[in-house]
This record gives structure tokens, C-alpha cells and sequence, in this order.
DNA sequence: GTTATATACATGCATATACATTATATATGG
DNA sequence: CCATATATAATGTATATGCATGTATATAAC
């Protein structure tokens, strides 16, 4: 007699509280902003990070990389490749285990990041400025909270 | 003198409490959470998100879908294409606007949405305990903050 | 009413993300 | 010492993301 179905209440409250939805809606945004102040720098964001990251354990091999990224070793071996196709980032074999690449920031990686810093601190003040002291200081420690939910280990 | 050069110590610094790079983080390890619970729905999180959202709010267009997910038009007209290829969403053009595509739920996509919520609830319960309620409760408001900060109105 | 402008969506290109699989190298068990 | 198991990274395929650009439609200017 209901010609149009209706789906539960739960799935209308759902959208309203998902930690999932809610964390890549803020991501995209924020990327957003980050992405468009350093444009000029021709980094996006997630280069810029990854720039960082080599900078302050070099070298890293790329499971370590992943590990520190919280992201897959396959999508880690894809998105420095444009970085070392540009020569910022540089690809070592490990004599001791043939396995493994070992990567480094290069010189002139080193310069393209500190030529960002001014750019990159400009964007992070002004999404700081966006949401107030107080919840920048409960964001970051939640944040991170959520970074080492780790795999699920349920198993 | 100095052969190794040596970056700056905001470079370090900024590495640590880069809210970019945070939130992306964050938002990488949450996704994987929920791909690996909502895998027997076949549906990624992004899917589901998509089927909730215009389910919430149907017929939608394309540019209000943008709006709604932080997101691009040229995404959207992108992602919604799997779900259209399934049969779970359904474009239809506007008589008014020609321009227009209406977006809608299919009765097939409100069944895959009440199948997967179980699986959805069971992933947002699991990471809502690994983070503790009082976690929870500053996230949300604070990651809608960061959704909201808006296209850099700053010209 | 014709032209100019603005809006809505799609496409080409590039990067980001991850699973399944594969190739190679190391470690381990007998 | 060899056979098997494990570890490291790359590739194939698919989705996600956005900018620059193109195309069609609608609205505004005149």
C-alpha cells in the first residue's frame, strides 16, 4: 500500500554522527585550503608531508615510510615517484638486504622544503585561526588517537 | 665547512602538529577501519557516505551533493558513477533546467544501505571504543569546524 | 532578439589510495 | 644444503580527488 519506500531512521541519524564520513569530509577540506596556499610552491600537501617526513628520519625504507604515513606501501611506492622523478627525494638499494630501497631527501628536496615552511605556515595559521585555540589544541591529540586505531586486530 | 646541510628546526617541528597532515592521517586509518568491516557489503565507505547522503536528502543535484560532501563537482560526477553502473543510484535529467542531472536513490540502493548499516554500526561502535567517549564527543564538533572552514574567503 | 555572461556538468590529466598478485631476496627447518 | 616460509617492494586494476578546460544550457544586457 506504501508505494514509496523509506529507509530506517538509523540510516538518517548514520550520516549525522559517522566518525568515517565526518574524518574525510574534514580531510578533503582542509586539504583544500592547504593545497590552494601552496600552490605556488608546486608541492601539494601530501608531497609537502612526505618531504617532511623523509626530513626528519632519513634514510627510510618504504615499509617504514607506510608504517609512519599510515598508509600502504604500495600507495607509498606510487606517490614518491613524481618527487623522485622531480629530484627531491632519492632511491638507495640496502647492501645488506637487496630488498629493500632505502630513501633519502636530496639537496635540492631539502631546499624545496624549507622554500614551502613560509607558505606552509601560512596555511596552518590561518586553519588554526578558522577553528580557535580550543579546538585546535582537542584536535591534534584526537587526531592521533584515530591514526593508531590500528588494523582492526580482531582477529 | 658543513657538508650535510641540516634543515630547520620548523621543519621538524611542523611535521608534528601540521593539521593537514594530521587530518589526512587520521582519515587514511579510519577509512581503513571501515573498508575492511563494510567489505561483504561490496561497498567502499566513500559509497555508503554517498548512498546516505542522498538518501538523507533526495533528489539532489550534482553540485548540491558537492556542497554537501566537501567536494568537487568533477568528483562527484565521478564517484557517483560506479553506484549509477549497479543501479543503486539513478540520474535523471531536470525538465526545468536541462543543465541539471537529479540524483536518486534506487529502491536497490535503499536495500544495499539497510543491509550494510549493521556493518556500518559495528564499525563506528569499534572505533568509537578505541577512542573513548570523551574523545568522541570533541571530535565531531571539531571535524565539522574543519568541513566548514571554507574556500580560503580571503580575497 | 541577439550577444554576453554565468551556471551545470563532463573530460583530460595528474596525483592519492589500497587490494590482489607477482617477483625477488632473505630467513628458517630439516 | 636445500626446500619452504617470510619479508620487501612493484604492478594491475579500481576508486577517490581536484584543476584546467570544454560543452551545453540558461539568464542578463543591450
Amino acid at each position: 500500500m506504501d508505494e514509496q519506500q523509506l529507509t530506517s531512521e538509523l540510516a538518517l541519524q548514520a550520516i549525522e554522527v559517522c566518525l568515517c564520513f565526518h574524518t574525510r569530509k574534514a580531510s578533503r577540506a582542509v586539504t583544500q585550503v592547504f593545497d590552494h596556499i601552496l600552490a605556488p610552491t608546486g608541492l601539494k600537501t601530501t608531497q609537502l608531508s612526505l618531504l617532511m617526513v623523509v626530513n626528519a628520519r632519513t634514510p627510510l625504507r618504504i615499509g617504514d615510510l607506510a608504517d609512519a604515513l599510515v598508509s600502504d606501501s604500495t600507495t607509498v611506492s606510487r606517490t614518491i615517484k613524481p618527487l623522485i622523478k622531480r629530484g627531491l627525494l632519492l632511491e638507495t638499494p640496502d647492501k645488506r638486504d637487496r630488498r629493500v630501497k632505502l630513501i633519502t631527501l636530496t639537496d635540492s628536496g631539502r631546499a624545496a622544503l624549507e622554500r614551502a615552511l613560509p607558505l606552509w605556515q601560512t596555511a596552518q595559521s590561518q586553519v588554526a585561526k578558522g577553528l580557535g585555540s580550543g579546538l585546535v589544541q582537542n584536535l591534534l591529540p584526537a587526531l592521533e588517537a584515530v591514526a593508531h586505531l590500528g588494523p582492526s586486530d580482531s582477529f
